[in-house]
DNA sequence: AATGAATGAGCGTTCATTCAT
DNA sequence: TATGAATGAACGCTCATTCAT
């Protein structure tokens, strides 16, 4: 059923864009000057290209090695740039790495709300949270922004409260809601959930650490585990 | 009823020494030669201690700052022992971390298929394992270890084989194990957990990762969590 | 009695234009092609507006930072200009550099010599040396050239020698024949000063060094100490 | 009559040691523990010859290039030690200078006041300071350091300070005690130099700053300077 | 066995200089 | 002519590792 993009799947794939872009959409180099939506220059381009390029290699470097161990001059070899042009958009490594974990987090902020504000069937709607997390998350570099938080919140504060407060926070609020009206309605028999919103998204947590740990050698089924995972909760398939 | 210990408890809790035990017994720096079992001397003691010193506040540096950026002058200070004194006992500061998981996983892994060889009812068991993963995880410093092989299993491949195979692999086949039994007995209904025992395990996962990239400003209660879960999947506090 | 300008004064003081005049007239960026003497275009006009901001900028960042320590970016946002600009007018760093030094000195040479053809009572003259010291050195930022010179002379022999050269020499000649005038007409005693004329400027370089060193937390009365170095040359004040 | 060394002279002298010395002897790496007065261990020793190498380089290189533009590898190179030593008796680049600049001065410092109590004729005395000033201070290193504070001390307040606090202020204050008897005796004419007693010393900054400006193609007879200045001030030679 | 001073490769960051626009 | 983004050599500083004591 995933396969058809209903019209909620599409809704809940707006949170789609999965290359990072920077909040401010012009990039200049350290001075961002938002001048409303304006026919960008040949310059604006190039240099958010620049930006955008840079952030990409710095995921790659970071998930790779972690922030301490990744180097920045890997990253600028990878983005095609010179070590000191980095420094043109960033403040240092630090800010790289903070600046990358929001861009990338940034856009499903907006989209997260969407949930709870989608009336269908809770199986329906689970089925397809299943799904778009196995797509916008699990098979893209999602996925590495959430080890890149769990391996380095405790040392970035600030990120991990950014990506609670932004992110976390947001999400299950808006699941609480549509547990709660899942309870309501008999769709759900687990009010457990509603105090525990985290349970449902435990598996998705499995599949990204497993595959990125132990995937080379002994690789997770994610999609089938969330699904089982599912019909768990919903009573489904157990015969 | 976890509180009075039970037979089944403290076969469970008997993983316990949660201090890091050397993999070689004697200790002997470098070259630990295990001269069959004899009564130690005073230096082997004291050489044991000493390395088990240096695990101890490796654990705590790697913990805190993650393996790259922990420093090797701060593991000694902790340890109590000059920065030269670690090369007496390990290689290097790889070597150092990747004894310092297996030290700190040898411990459990003996332990582990007594799970399955436990003949209790699933609900007893289930809770039996809710209260030590919190007695024996949560609230030690091996959750610390599975941060660690989180943060650092995609650079420590060797590592992450390691405890796939010696742990996970083998608590997947003890719980495999217990659970088609549950389920042959029917005290459980949810055949899917056994293909995905990952599912019995996620939220130990999401508790130990919550409360320690989250935990300052939003602490997560893992017991009642992993109770509830429980819950959830025997059906229980439903209705 | 210095307070009204004299004849003397003012010819003393004609070593006046403080600003930065570039020694080549025009200006023309790079190629300074000193076309006979011509109405300057607008163009030249603006041009050579820039380069002196541009030398103004930088003597203000030199004097603050020394040379090594003085970043170019800096001089280019104090004189309003981009970066790539100070090379359209500079070859490098060091060009800009001495040609600001050799600018600001520049103009004092061509009035040394007045010092010798003015025929005036000796004490009138130190006087007035006094007063000029004053209002065109420790008071303007030509005391900050002399600084520059000697922090900076060691490391830009080619900018001592021409100092050294096209000042020090040219002021101490004409001090000699000034002082040998004195002592010929009996207004001085002191023959050694003949020798040493550096002996009269030495409090000058006194009261630069310290009110640029010191000054902050324990300035120095110039005016007062040059003033009573003379009445000591001179035997006044004393009984 | 200061070629033969009289006692007067010794004292004045007694300012010598010329190579810098730490305040503390046994200058352990970073931790200096000042256990009163006991023979040091080898170990001692040679870090405390280690740390004078180090800041003998120094004050070359800081001497040669300033402190921006000197470069630490090259102190190591000529110190003979590695680039990382430094960091070991030193916290920075900064620290180094500042303490090689009180390492300098301190020395200096206890003796000063040795002026005062000195009970000779002013003119014995003021021919004993140019001598010693000459020997002690235009003949070695102690005039490289007098440099460095004229081109840094802007950049270093708290070594200007600390330069004014414990040298200059204590010279002039023991310079206007001699001066004060000298007057009072009636050996000196000049009362103004009571006030400012910087003109006592200004000919020892013109030499100290000429010799090292100009000095390779102007040499300048420092000495004879100086004696002349005297005379002058002492109404010598002046028929 | 234990120490900790010494080393030097390595990395983050700066900034003079260049050059496409 | 003027700009300022881009470059990359250079340098301060760190820290794993070694080794004389």
């Amino acid at each position: 059923m995933p396969e058809k993009p209903s019209r909620l799947t599409s809704r809940l794939e707006s949170l789609r864009p999965e290359t990072p872009v920077a909040a401010s959409q012009g990039a200049k180099p350290k001075a961002a000057k938002a001048r409303g939506t304006r026919t960008q220059s040949a310059r604006e381009v190039r240099s958010a290209a620049r930006k955008e390029a840079i952030l990409t290699a710095a995921l790659e470097e970071f998930s790779a090695s972690g922030f301490a161990a990744a180097r920045l001059e890997d990253v600028a070899k990878r983005a095609g740039v010179a070590k000191g042009t980095i420094y043109l958009y960033f403040d240092d490594k630090e800010a790289l790495f903070q600046e990358l974990a929001r861009s990338m987090l940034s856009p499903v902020v907006g989209h997260i709300e969407t949930f709870a504000t989608t009336d269908v069937p809770f199986r329906m709607l689970a089925d397809n949270i299943v799904d778009v997390m196995v797509r916008e998350v699990l098979t893209t570099r999602r996925k590495d922004i959430i080890r890149l938080i769990i391996s380095e919140g405790t040392r970035f504060p600030a990120l991990a409260e950014f990506y609670h407060r932004e992110v976390l926070s947001r999400v299950i609020a808006a699941l609480r809601v549509v547990l709660q009206r899942a309870v309501d309605r008999g769709e759900l028999r687990h009010k457990a959930l509603i105090e525990f919103p985290q349970l449902l998204g435990a598996p998705l947590l499995v599949a990204v650490i497993w595959n990125s740990v132990f995937g080379t050698f002994s690789p997770l089924d994610a999609r089938a585990m969330l699904k089982a995972h599912i019909d768990i909760l919903l009573d489904r398939g157990g015969a």
